[in-house]
RNA sequence: GCCGAAGUGGCGGAAUUGGCAGACGCGCCGGACUCAAAAUCCGGUUCCCUUCGGGGAGUGUGGGUUCGAUUCCCACCUUCGGCACCA
């Protein structure tokens, strides 16, 4: 065997093992249990970072554990390859984003491969091939039939430089991320997909995925945000025509405290009104003007002006004011609100900054209402006052009785209210899948039929930042009205890219069909038995692809509803920032590598300096690794250095998959060194020779006891990998087995049998982690079947037996003693060992003993005073 | 702003159902080996006090429940993630 630890050698032959035998091919097995575990695929950007380094070896670390435990294990990769950073790589490089981004891909996979991840490259999916993207035109052809897809109008942000459509983050400040100038909102028609149909349904289904994180559920139930309230009328006269201003309140009993409405800038009144006042014009227009983001409309100054209209308040006959507000949202309920000074705090903000008048018509336990100034509990639930004949009533009697008193004119109706939004899915992006549709200007938006699917995207363009460079190609533009055979012209927006991922989990289960877009296999491995991916998708993706599994169940193409059975979400990986901020210009950001730290004595932080000139730099504490803050580390490098294994068992053992991840090359360094004790330790035992067979009557104690390690973290590390997902706490206790393992007197027969045993079992253990290494411990311990193919073994029960056990004495709740006892000692026994106990008796001294609290196998309590 | 998390030694973290706070690793200190260094191995390492037996404090802050709280409850502070065209 050899002496030292070579990880490139050990490692390509694992790799060229698993090839060779077909390892990680997956067929289906009806007679077999099956596992499918899906890690989310990857934008290919470029090259791997840590974050799908972690990504990726949580995945394989269950797949391989799940394979030990006798389950056919799917474990699948693919691309998600359409996207904007393509585009912008095209600008920035003039090569069309095809060609960057199969590049790309190659690059990765390479990077994928020398990971050693158990991965069925036969299934291997990229979104942006057209035998995978005909599939969403062909679905979504099925959805405009079932009306599921339908046209309308959205708010975009607008370049009137580049005259093109923004994405959010290509708008920094309130402009062009190219040009710089000021970002408009203009409302273009496009194509949505009625989620909200579905809402009631994926609200009500997160009871049932008792698999997922528990903040997961929550935070889609608020975005699905169900609310129960009521519409409200308020009726006005325009053009001589009797009309209702709608709004949607969820407190309609301070309905008589309302003393205004306000409507979004984008509402038809809005409009109506600044055709008559140019100053009224020219504040819509500075509302449309700004972000679409709703954390910057949640943030901005709330500002309003008033229409002069006014509109008939439904119970009382008072005429009110309707002022436009910059914080009212079209796309939410009917794009305007009641304002209710009194009882809310954004009303009553509002109110303030313009004289309208504030009213308390809630009562809360009789507190005295000021309304000089807002106090939080303005907005709590109370009984109506001031409300005529709904005083004393409660917020649930009173809601029910001013919506049947509403409903009864005509003027309010009780309704179901949801945040959640349908979902846009026109972009006007070259680099995404053809929305198949054709305008023609005889019979209108006409759906590509079947046969031409699919709508195949030109590869080689290089898009310039000026709109989109499909619409420029006259020769793909410019078609045939597939209905009247006219001259017409092909949609050029594409799809969402969330769209791609909304359903790739189902085509590897179906892959390489060109007949249909899943097949029977479906039936066979979904759902996904675990599914791994970063919490930043807890609910867009996730929520997105919950909704395109039930349109499929509802066309009759799958026979399930939820498609993610358990999920786990894994946190960020982080690294140190340090830069320096010259008198003059731009923050410089230094990579933590070229950082020298400087420390005291304790090995405290006293200061860092650039390597290359040693003089000081700042630092800015630990955050996320990216491009802008420089504190990437390329996993490439990591690899090339110690090897794929060191590089898997650091990210492993840093830190529990869900919290996030700080980055340390020295504790890189303690993973390779220990791997590096692991080879030394097998080296050492078989350079001793062969162990005998293991004679488990004849071990003496601490044959024993090394025995009952040995076997017991055979369970804590199955229950950690399986259950707990800490692979963590697994891998320390397979450290701590060592630990004893090399502390372990070797020299007769029976200890080096117990050793052995002990080895064989810490090597098993690691290898879901540690893959490379693993193999070839196992082959030098002696086995000719590869590792990889080996269940988890069995504990013996025999082994695990102890007769003493040791408890803690507390008194009065701080811990004082320790007693042994015997394994199955009653309660009483237990006692009065605790109490005859003569340290346990030093702290009792003169206090009279009140009562002894005794946890079996735990602790003893004695409380005295 | 709204929604969701997380705060424990010098650092990453452990304590699984309310029961020994600090497992395991990093760093640091001391020692062995070496001409020397690296590597490796051994020992120590929460803080404060100590007559070296031990004693006291301690899990972001302030309160509460309990024989017992890192764990449960209330309030607050800080940091991080998401907010619909980044993926």
């Amino acid at each position: 065997m050899q002496a030292q630890y070579d990880p490139s050698t050990i490692e390509a032959a694992a790799q060229r093992h698993w090839e060779a035998a077909g390892t990680f091919r997956a067929t289906e097995d009806p007679s077999r249990a099956k596992y499918y575990c899906l890690s989310m695929f990857p934008y290919p950007s470029g090259r791997l970072h840590m974050g799908h380094v972690r990504n990726y070896t949580i995945g394989d670390v269950i797949s391989r554990f799940m394979r030990m435990q006798g389950r056919n294990v799917l474990q699948p990769m693919g691309w998600d390859a359409f996207g904007l950073p393509a585009e912008n790589a095209a600008m920035a490089n003039r090569v069309p984003p095809a060609r960057w981004t199969y590049d790309n891909i190659a690059t990765m996979k390479r990077q994928l491969k020398s990971l050693g991840f158990g991965l069925d490259w036969a299934r291997e999916v990229t979104t942006c091939r057209p035998e995978y993207y005909r599939w969403n035109q062909w679905l979504f052809l099925r959805m405009l039939e079932k009306g599921i897809a339908y046209r309308k109008t959205g708010t975009v942000n607008w370049d009137p430089v580049d005259q093109t459509v923004l994405a959010n983050e290509q708008v920094i400040d309130g402009r062009g991320w190219r040009t710089g100038a000021l970002v408009e909102k203009r409302e273009i028609p496009m194509y949505y997909l009625g989620i909200t149909a579905y809402a009631e349904e994926l609200l009500g289904a997160l009871d049932g995925l008792g698999g997922w994180p528990e903040r997961v559920r929550t935070m889609q139930a608020n975005w699905i945000g169900k609310s129960e309230g009521v519409t409200i009328g308020f009726p006005y006269e325009l053009d001589g025509e009797r009309r209702q201003l709608k709004v949607f309140t969820t407190r309609a009993d301070t309905l008589m405290g309302a003393t205004f409405i306000a409507v979004a800038a984008e509402h038809p009144l809005a409009a109506r009104a600044a055709a008559m006042r140019p100053e009224l014009a020219a504040f819509v227009e500075e509302c449309k003007r700004g972000s679409i983001m709703e954390a910057d409309l949640a943030t901005m100054e709330k500002k309003g002006m008033a229409t002069h209209l006014c509109v008939t308040h439904p119970l009382t006959g008072a005429a009110v004011p309707v002022w436009v507000g910059n914080y009212v949202l079209m796309g939410y309920g009917e794009g305007a609100v009641m304002g209710v000074p009194g009882h809310d705090e954004r009303d009553f903000a509002f109110a303030k900054q313009y004289g309208l008048p504030i009213r308390q018509v809630i009562d809360v336990d009789g507190r005295p209402y000021s309304s000089d100034a807002w106090q939080p509990w303005y907005a709590d639930h109370g009984r109506c006052v001031a409300s005529g004949a709904y005083d004393g009533l409660d917020h649930a009697q009173a809601v029910r009785a001013i919506a049947a008193d509403l409903e009864a004119r005509g003027l309010g109706a009780r309704q179901v209210q949801w945040r959640l939004r349908d979902w846009g899915i026109s972009r006007q992006r070259y680099w995404g899948c053809p929305i198949p549709l054709v305008h023609c200007d005889g019979c209108g938006d006409v759906p590509v039929p079947e046969k031409d699917l699919p709508v195949v995207l030109p590869e080689d363009l290089v898009p310039d930042g000026s709109g989109n460079p499909l619409a420029k190609l006259a020769a793909w533009v410019n078609c045939a009205c597939p209905k009247c055979g006219r001259p017409a012209k092909r949609e050029t927006d594409t799809m969402d890219t969330f769209v791609d991922s909304s359903w790739y989990f189902l085509r590897y289960a179906s892959a390489a069909n060109d007949q249909a877009m899943v097949d029977a296999r479906v039936g066979y491995w979904l759902p996904v038995d675990q599914y791994i991916g970063g919490i930043e998708h807890a609910i867009l993706h996730l929520l997105y692809s919950r909704f395109w599994t039930r349109v499929m169940r509802d066309l009759g193409l799958v026979n399930l509803a939820e498609p993610f059975q358990n999920l786990l979400t894994q946190g960020m990986v982080r690294n140190a920032i340090y830069f320096r901020k010259p008198a003059s210009g731009r923050v410089v950001y230094y990579s933590p590598a070229d950082v020298e730290i400087e420390t005291d004595v304790r090995g405290q932080l006293v200061g860092a300096v650039l390597k290359a000139d040693g003089e000081p730099v700042e630092s800015g504490g630990i955050g996320t690794m990216s491009k802008s803050k420089n504190n990437g580390v390329d996993p490439q490098s990591i690899i090339d250095r110690y090897g794929a294994d060191t590089a898997r068992l650091f990210i492993m053992f840093a830190a529990p998959p869900e919290l996030s991840l700080d980055w340390s090359d020295e504790a890189v360094e303690g993973a390779f060194r220990f791997l590096k004790r692991l080879w030394k330790a097998v080296e050492a035992h078989l350079e001793a020779g062969p162990a005998p067979p293991l004679e488990t009557a004849a071990l003496g104690a601490a044959d024993r006891a090394l025995r009952r390690l040995a076997h017991q973290t055979l369970a804590k590390v199955a229950d950690d990998y399986g259950r707990r997902r800490t692979f963590n706490t697994a891998i320390a206790a397979v450290m701590e087995l060592l630990n004893a393992v090399t502390r372990h007197e070797a020299t007769s027969g029976t200890a080096r049998a117990v050793v052995h045993e002990a080895l064989e079992f810490a090597v098993l253990m690691l290898s879901p982690v540690v893959p490379h290494i693993t193999h070839a411990l196992w082959q030098e311990l002696g086995h000719a079947r590869a590792i990889v193919d080996e269940p988890w073994p069995a504990a013996d029960p025999a082994a695990l037996r102890q007769d003493a056990v040791e408890l803690v004495v507390q008194v009065n709740g701080k811990l004082r003693s320790k007693i042994t006892v015997a394994v199955d000692a009653d309660e009483a026994t237990v006692r009065s060992a605790a109490l005859a106990d003569a340290t346990t008796q030093r702290f009792v001294g003169a206090l009279s003993v009140r009562k002894v609290i005794v946890v079996p196998g735990k602790l003893v309590n004695v409380v005295a005073n």
